[in-house]
DNA sequence: CTAGTATTATGACGTAAGTCATTTATGGGG
DNA sequence: CCCCATAAATGACTTACGTCATAATACTAG
């Protein structure tokens, strides 16, 4: 907001996902649907919400009803460990679905909270089945989304496991851009909506070890860094930082 | 085997567990399933495999055909990262499922090897649409499930990211304790099938630490353990250590 | 039974990253 | 427009855990 928009480098919550780069295009415009399915999908799933920073779009506890796809914006999901802290648990870009680890729950087992402006599709979990007689692929879709769901964490224990800090942001950075890039923004520069204590408590690191991390890329030349915005110089080189390419594909699932 | 069984404790490789206790009891033996159903499930679904200590289930790159279901023994799932290293994902006890990051890729993103001998069913993933036919429920379950491994992963992230050498050595012990006594073995005494190595390389730590923690644990009274066998003298000791109920409740899911 | 290899245990030491303390920058609200 | 609370950066110091080295123990094959 402060900073100008250069080339197509936009803050995420000036431009909302098409429905074609989103993780439910496959669900939400199954291909050769005729006008009547898809009146009911426009009517059934494509139900919008705007929340705006800070804002939840569900909080631990609250009864599971709903999975979510983001439009535009991003949403930071965590779960409370009941000694008060919080672990966060992913940031989720324009066409990422989130709560899906509420499907096996009665409530929420985490909460979900905008990091900017944000749009969202709510989609009412118990219309899967009333849409299922319609769209027949609509499970097999889910199945699959959650399946990558799971590949995406096992990568990320990887990471958390394995890696140096150095490591660790290279490949959230990496991560970033891939997604970024998926849904059509640029690869090498975005604003992070996150704070670094996000990020830290995301990575498994302090705060201050994140900033650091940060000064150390930028004077390496790797990047450039002012505040929130990035701007990567050298992705290969980041691959390489973050170790095994494999990582970076499957982290970019989220 | 070199150690005698003692009370209820026994080794898993002898002990098929019952589709009673399995996870995909929901699926196998839907309720009220006519005979019709359950000879249909029986030739679809029930494909036993036995695999001796060593032996792999799938490596990854195979093509992804079927999902697994333990049924004794113990199967240890793993990634190997392009520099040769592996990277452990998890302990598959009986009743529980692998396999199922596979869904989403056309191969398997990683492999299984059993740590003992053990009795697995195979289930081909194809064959699932068929039974849905019969079993309206069945592809709702796989969902539950999937949701489950997500919650799981997500719970693993935090200990990995969060937590001491300790606090992730009292959470797995705290795993498996709950998990064995779910499918009705002791909670408090039995045999680690896998070697310190796995224990080190999931938990990421380095098995130096793990030797040093568990004898540790063992000077504080907290356990005895000599070698494979252990034995938990108090549980919820190792509940405090290990952080949040939330945590081992979760972990527990696997 | 014995040799040889793999696993586990333990000790000495170094380092990456955490913690604590302080400074600098920022941007939202009055 | 200018505070002021919050976020970020930087430095000094500490520590948990990794690494390297070696020893003890257990399993495997012959």
């Amino acid at each position: 907001m402060s900073q100008p928009s250069k080339n197509n480098v936009i803050k995420l919550s000036e431009a909302a996902v098409s429905c074609r780069n989103c993780s439910m295009y496959g669900i939400c415009t199954p291909p050769g649907a005729d006008a009547n399915t898809m009146a009911l999908l426009e009517g059934a799933i494509k139900k919008r919400r705007v929340a705006s920073r800070g804002e939840h779009l569900y909080r631990a506890g609250d009864p599971f009803t709903s999975i979510y796809c983001v439009r535009s914006g991003s949403i930071k999901t965590y779960v409370n460990s009941d000694d008060g802290s919080e672990q966060v648990t992913g940031f989720h870009l324009p066409g990422e679905l989130l709560g899906l680890a509420g499907i096996c729950a009665e409530d929420m087992p985490g909460s979900a909270v905008a990091l900017e402006t944000s749009s969202v599709c709510e989609i009412p979990f118990e219309r899967i089945d009333i849409l299922t007689e319609s769209l027949p692929g609509l499970k097999d879709e889910l199945i699959r989304l959650l399946s990558q769901k799971v590949l995406h964490y096992q990568t990320l224990t990887m990471l958390l496991s394995r890696k140096s800090a150095e490591e660790r942001l290279a490949a959230l950075l990496l991560s970033l851009s891939t997604r970024f890039q998926r849904r059509g923004f640029s690869s090498t520069e975005f604003y992070l909506s996150m704070s670094r204590n996000d990020i830290g408590n995301y990575l498994g690191l302090a705060v201050e070890t994140v900033s650091r991390m940060f000064t150390r890329f930028d004077a390496d030349g790797l990047l450039t860094v002012q505040r929130k915005y990035v701007k990567l110089h050298d992705l290969e080189r980041l691959k390489v930082m973050a170790g095994s390419p494999r990582i970076h594909l499957q982290m970019a699932q989220a």
